[in-house]
DNA sequence: CAGAGGTCGACTGTTTACAGTCGCCGTGTT
DNA sequence: AACACGGCGACTGTAAACAGTCGACCTCTG
């Protein structure tokens, strides 16, 4: 197998380089689920070493793209229809706390701009590539999580993306791409301007079941 | 023979060891909040070489219990007030989903059994130690996540585990063993049993408001 | 031919060594 | 006295080496 590229992460450390190119290589397919891991093998592709590589196993082990077995023999963490049904399950809990944190603002004129123009560069990304629509979609909900000012919940939210894009990639790009709804994030976006926390959890709820059946179906 | 199957039991790598050995040292305040950690001089406290210490803090550090400063320096991560209760907000939000599911279940006459067996666990801890009655507290809390059988949620949970810990360690022990209260978990339980997701929900959240706000007090 | 060793190879667990960087502090200059 | 400079020490980043373990395969023996 050839070399996985760092490229684009000059500035940061080697871990965090091999880190995100490792998150890339997982969800991108690159490495398939099952996929044993090899650590000689993997600090050679990555032209680190394995001492380095290590730690960022460790990191990705922590987000669930990777699971250990047998005397720490590490693979490519496989998600089958209940897992993912199950992380979609805690992601629409951690959404609509956001949602309801939101809600609860007094003031939320500049968290619904910021969340409008998320869903503005949703629709600039219609007509990109697959892989531009998911990380748009994406970004709405990080941003979100992110606008509650809640440190907790967003890094709850983030060590769940990882396991996201892999239900997405399971799927298929196109599936997941298909029940990526413009309207539905519009009203959720309505739900929080309007303070209806309910609404908006039940929103959010429909959106995660709906997205998870697709995925699974 | 028994002698073969301890062996498999207790023995754990030194990283796993040294992981057990810095949570329970930071949440015991051994290492104090705001504390600098140095590589070398943990690695030393702990019989342990760098690189294995190292794996560790990645660990901690996805945590929450230890936070990155300039230059890769990590120190024992603070918690305000805000952060507890934003801590216990996501922690609500986690327990409501696990209650939710709970309720939703067919047969829950085993589920709830488990949990009136951890209840009875905190009363025998009624006499113990400060530790061990947060411990059988905590207890409570992840056999409800656990139960549910959604790895996610569990796994999203231990993730806080620690902060949680931090949490009470922050506010002393004393207000947060006064928040535990036998009656309240017996609460939860009986929503559970009787199938009211929202009842269960509400208790969930009066509790850990409650408990957020003695522990910021 | 079956089965008990026995060597080999492939990995992971762990340690040790080396490199780079930043702040501190003393020194010399003006 | 203020300031620029340069060596020094303290850390982290990274690499390379060493050790132990388990399975595969091979062989010898009954």
């Amino acid at each position: 197998m050839a070399t996985i590229a760092l490229l684009g992460l000059e500035k940061k450390s080697l871990r965090e380089q091999a880190l995100a190119a490792l998150r890339t290589a997982i969800t991108s397919g690159a490495l398939e689920p099952g996929r044993h891991l090899v650590e000689t093998e993997l600090s050679e592709m990555l032209q680190i070493s394995r001492g380095t590589l290590r730690e960022a196993l460790r990191q990705l082990q922590q987000e669930g793209l990777v699971s250990a077995g047998a005397r720490g023999r590490l693979s490519v963490r496989h998600l089958d229809a209940k897992e993912i049904r199950d992380i979609y399950s805690v992601r629409a809990a951690l959404e609509s706390l956001a949602a309801r944190t939101l809600c609860e603002l007094p003031d939320r004129q500049h968290v619904i701009g910021s969340l409008r123009a998320s869903i503005q560069a949703m629709e600039s990304a219609t007509q990109g590539t697959l892989e531009e629509r998911v990380e748009s979609d994406l970004d709405f909900h990080r941003t979100m999580c992110r606008l509650t000012g809640n440190e907790t919940l967003l890094h709850s939210w983030e060590s769940l993306e990882g396991s996201i894009r892999m239900s997405i990639m399971f799927a298929g790009l196109e599936k997941g791409v298909r029940n990526m709804s413009v309207d539905r994030h519009n009203d959720i976006v309505a739900a929080i301007e309007t303070g209806d926390a309910t609404l908006a959890r039940d929103t959010i709820r429909e959106h995660m079941d709906s997205a998870a059946a697709v995925l699974v179906a």
